[in-house]
DNA sequence: AGCGAAGATACAAACGTTTGTATTTAAAAA
DNA sequence: TTTTTAAATACAAACGTTTGTATCTTCGCT
């Protein structure tokens, strides 16, 4: 393996001087930065990493801690985020917490041990508080959250704007004419799902519907809750479905095709989050989309702006998208 | 931050001593390394991986590169391989190639430089020969590859068994009356998709059908390809495709469905891979199963094996299973 | 020519661990 | 008690980089 001291001494300079060059420090002149980084390539140099962390006192990894990386959000935002990274001269060190409390603090472990630059994170669902997080996070590591945040937390926070996204969501369903609509919504403990809630609220009120907290349903948003809680607001009268989640959005429209209620004339149903699926089932499932690609690129880029001394990038909040397809849609186009 | 020689001088030993006891080398008296990893919780104490890395000249990370983490397959495996990893003190990073060998040696690059213990790989669909790889990885790096393998290179490799999968697909094509039996196939430079083929075409003789290279479709796996080739092939009088993805068998699927051929009755399907959501279509698509999850595992155990010095792992062939849902079944079920 | 100020490079220490060798201590044998 | 052996720990160097400080050039200016 040949080393800075190797180019050093091949060139008649120090290993210094070899470690600003490469650096593009305005210490060393053009011309033996030229002649530095030559050489480099020739003699096939790759910086040892671990000594560079060592020296410095952190890596060149950043760390995205996700619950899955099997959901479309999440494995979209990851590339997003490793684009701008990569760009950068950052690796990407990913960790799955499963929504586990447990498995995010070993992972947090991991990632301090490895003295990451930075951590991007979306909390498991399980985790009801930021103080594990800010506990095993060291304080020169720049901490970004995103998706999921803990407001109480420091440091940017890159959302969906879930209050609008759930208020046109539910708008779209009663422009389409249904009457009595209810919401599965997730469990309160994560921000994201109580901004859904109270945008959906927001959006009844504002027509002058009352909201019932009957047909509002308090549950994990997986697709057996969404069956179950499918079968219940259709005893319970409800026309449309405002899910949370995609699979509990199509737990739901499972459950209305297995009573033999027709979707979207008796039942409609609008999800989150724009999975794969949901375009391609028949009828095709509505979805309130999110943008996690461009998050994942926010969150990095929060990240680097945040390496410099003086910068506070604060929450920002990306936009949602009402995708209405057949599941939603009753009324002819009028455009 | 404290270290290891912070705990050497609390307890009146030297640094060494601890780094050994920590490591739990039988050089150190039970009592003493009692004493010492009691104080090491005590003071909070949390390896330098930097540090260790340098001096050892290995990280206690292994690298996973695979095309996307966005396929069941993938994600599933690399779940598989984390979990066994991170049982054995492992942590994991994780490199997308987006099926370009151009991003596959980058992110070799990246973990030759982070001195990863190890690399578990299903290459780009772009990499036509294992040379890049092995130039990019260090001799003491330990290579492990899965699902796509060049069967040229050196150490463990754990496969699918594509060739029985594929033949056994065929024959539950065959078996349900289908007469004249398409392949969607991929692209050969992949071995994968070759032993796919073989497998289709065997089953083909063994039953006595001609193969008519016709109905074989060389082209990528995704849902357009699959398409196209689903229009072709039912206007070559196809009655049935076995799809070596199962994105181009949606393609073909929705292909017969616009032409309105019913499915199973007039045209047969079935793909690779049991992604999601081939289980929640109507009529579900059949689809050959691999175990990705335990795949994943077994990588990372043929890694763990392939440390020690004297063993020589192989290659390991992991079962496929034929999952025969809707889109496949026109007899009844005869158990 | 002499002086001062940049400009360019050299020097040397440090980051925290691991590990081969040397030394001390304890136990066993004589 | 002395000698031999083994067990336990101490010593010290090394891994490759980065970075503050020191030294040496080079140039422009008077």
């Amino acid at each position: 393996m040949v080393t800075i001291s190797d180019i050093a001494k091949s060139l008649g300079v120090t290993p210094s001087t070899v470690s600003r060059a490469l650096a593009g420090s305005p210490r060393v002149k053009e011309s033996t930065r030229k002649a530095i980084s030559e050489t480099a390539v020739l003699m096939g140099y790759e910086r040892n990493e671990p000594a560079s962390s060592l020296r410095k006192g952190h890596s060149n990894v950043v760390g995205i801690v996700v619950p899955r990386i099997n959901r479309a959000f999440f494995s979209s935002a990851i590339s997003g985020a490793e684009t701008v990274l990569n760009e950068h001269g950052y690796s990407v060190i990913i960790c799955q917490t499963h929504e586990k409390m447990e498995d995010e603090i070993k992972a947090l472990k991991t990632l301090k041990s490895n003295r990451v630059a930075g951590v991007l994170i979306s909390h498991a669902s399980s985790s009801l508080s930021g103080d594990h997080i800010m506990k095993n996070i060291r304080p020169e590591t720049i901490l970004v959250q995103f998706d999921r945040v803990f407001s109480e937390l420091p440091g940017p926070k890159i959302v969906n704007d879930n209050f609008h996204g759930a208020y046109e969501g539910t708008h779209h369903l009663i422009e389409q004419g249904y009457k009595r609509i209810g919401h599965i919504a997730g469990f309160m403990d994560t921000e994201a799902y109580l901004d859904r809630l109270n945008g959906y609220k927001q959006a009844l009120t504002d027509m002058g519907i009352d909201v019932d907290e009957n047909i509002i349903f308090y549950d994990s948003i997986v697709e057996e809750s969404g069956y179950k809680a499918g079968k219940t607001a259709i005893e319970r009268g409800c026309d449309a479905l405002y899910c949370a989640g995609d699979f509990s959005a199509l737990g739901a429209y499972l459950a209305a095709k297995d009573c033999g209620i027709r979707i979207p004339e008796d039942f409609g149903v609008i999800g989150t989050a724009n999975e794969f699926f949901t375009t391609i089932m028949s009828p095709a499932i509505s979805s309130i989309a999110q943008h996690p690609y461009e998050i994942g690129r926010r969150a990095a880029q929060a990240f680097l702006t945040s390496l410099k001394p003086e910068s506070n990038v604060g929450q920002i909040v990306v936009s949602m998208e009402v995708m209405a397809r057949e599941s939603s849609l009753r009324k002819k186009e009028k455009r």
